[in-house]
DNA sequence: GATGAATGAGTGTTCATTCAT
DNA sequence: TATGAATGAACACTCATTCAT
């Protein structure tokens, strides 16, 4: 009696939202992007968007669930196989290293802005500490497994090994953003796998 | 005839304005703090405001260029007497150990914040790289000073060594932002400072 | 090959809509009620109201009219009987304030809101004209009757006497919207009926 | 230091905005006239109406706060003096017959409307209670002045009979919005000043 | 210098109506 | 006939900045 179109075609059509969002908030900031950038981005009417999300921060907790999803999705499938603690560690430092400069901003000026704009706001609190302690869990069962095969000191407080480790990894970002030569942020990448072997391997 | 306003005066306002600044900055971010909210919590108008700076970013940025000149004095009166490198860093990540996490996130959530902004800002862009320029240096001389003493490895990069260090630092304290026990974090600073002295410490 | 859809399957259809938007605009106004509130109230889609009507208007326009026909069959059905003009009256008044206070409500704050908003909205004041004439001259005629049989006095202006009748039950109304209490409200109602028998019943 | 402007400047500037919104609201009606109307009546500036209101409702409720004050003055100046309750009565019936309908259709288009709004919105009933309240009272107390000096039956409920007054009035004045002619608007009031007596007149 | 009223461009959001399916 | 995604013109409200006093 109806068509209504597919449900496949509006969660296409949500994820097309959070795509060009996601561009928009990396390229200005959440603040400084309009609802009309990302409807422009998208070729789309501004009153569309709201057929898809409630508001503008909804779109923006909405990313955030997003990129955790992906997240999982990504790393399950890459580190679920095989490979010892150590090569774990190192294949997820080099997941960020062997990204170019561009592509790691984008993604990361939205996750660090979230961090900070989270920290504030109360509705979004909730989505940003659930994302942390899943990225905590992830690399500290890496650890407690190096822990257990001897590869890593048993005196490592995985919990704070863990923390030590994203907490690199976004400093480290947060200060790539005035840089634009991707050699100096290679280096320090590779600077960070050596700091954090020399923390936690034996010997 | 005398001015009827000394230079003192002015300057004293200029800094309250500053002050104040930062405080709001700090509470609500750029984008969400009004001049109408700085005026407010220093009970002096609007327009006053315009008669010491130009603008709302020529606040923002003045602020930065002042906690630059802070860091300055504030370091140099206490490193510049004698200790060897390995103290002088130590004391270095202690000042961030030993402030309380309010205290901290009031000064860092600013910084974090203008990192973030003046990499998406042309204007800002300088003031923030010469800040990182001059922090940079300040932790390279030390680990340099280190090297050529035997404390520190020679084979480290200090350069690169030095911006693990503020990396390492600014992202603890990002992700400390949505912490409110004062424990975790220093226990975090701690594994800071050890992580750090397995990368660089010679043996 | 005969309509899929019966003639009386459509006008069905659009007394049911009649009436979701008489409950829903009743309920929160002309202009704070959206087509999506009436659409969600029938549990039918907002696409196939525009099937039955042409706009929003059309419809407040049309509920008016039904709500013009369903009391002439009401009223013609009670009344045509028998009965002396004194009986009629009290059986007019008696319906409004046999009612309860939540019922009137719902029917009356729509009729309310009717005429003010047809005051302003020339496509509507014909409508809302002819409903004002149809009920006053409903009373009139009682009146008239009441006239010649001797019960009412002679000198009475029976268009007068209608009018005031009518705009006596409305403000009551009116007023007993803030109301809460159903006996306020029928108490006011017998004096109602006090008040118009002494202005027009002899002796 | 500076002359910001004097209170009155202010408080006048509070009033002739009322009075905008008092002709656009009686105009359009509330949820039709639009900030931008009010603003464009004064020639003044969308913004300047938010440093005077905090918002349209604001706008809405300060103005039946405000005619309810200058009923207070208006009222108490002309009545306070002499004459019996007969003759106060009269004069307040004769106070709106005396009006052209083109006056009263503005101010009380106004008010039967925000009877009608604030009947479905909290945030606006209270006011309406209180202005109400002290408009029944008002006439109750000439009513109950009239009983005991034997003018009016000493069998009348003062308080029904002062709510039976003012729901004439306003069902009164509902009917004549639609009406173009002010003399059948007279005979009308002249009708309700008769029924009035009639009703509470002793004799 | 100090004030704060005034401005107006811009923000997120809503909603009657249309139309491809 | 029925659907509901799409549209875009409005809307209430905000805020950095200006300027007369």
């Amino acid at each position: 009696m109806a068509p209504k179109v597919t449900v496949e075609y509006k969660d296409e059509k949500r994820l097309a939202i959070l795509d060009a969002a996601l561009h928009c908030f990396a390229d200005k900031g959440y603040r400084d992007t309009t609802i009309t950038d990302i409807s422009n981005y998208l070729l789309m009417s501004k009153g569309s968007i709201y057929i898809y999300f409630t508001s503008k921060e909804d779109i923006y907790k909405q990313l955030m669930e997003n990129r955790m999803e992906w997240m999982i999705t990504q790393t399950s499938s890459k580190f679920g196989e095989l490979t010892t603690a150590s090569e774990k560690l190192r294949l997820l430092v080099r997941m960020f290293t062997d990204q170019t400069l561009d592509d790691l901003k984008e993604l990361l000026s939205f996750h660090l802005e979230f961090m900070l704009i989270s920290s504030r706001q109360n509705s979004l609190k909730k989505v940003m500490h659930k994302h942390i302690e899943m990225a905590t869990k992830f690399v500290q069962d890496i650890i407690d497994e190096g822990k257990d095969s001897g590869e890593f000191r048993s005196d490592t407080d995985s919990y704070t090994a863990s923390t030590l480790f994203w907490a690199l990894r976004d400093g480290l970002v947060l200060h790539s953003l005035g840089i634009d030569v991707d050699e100096e942020y290679k280096a320090h990448m590779i600077g960070m796998e050596e700091m954090l072997f020399r923390y936690i391997a034996t010997l």
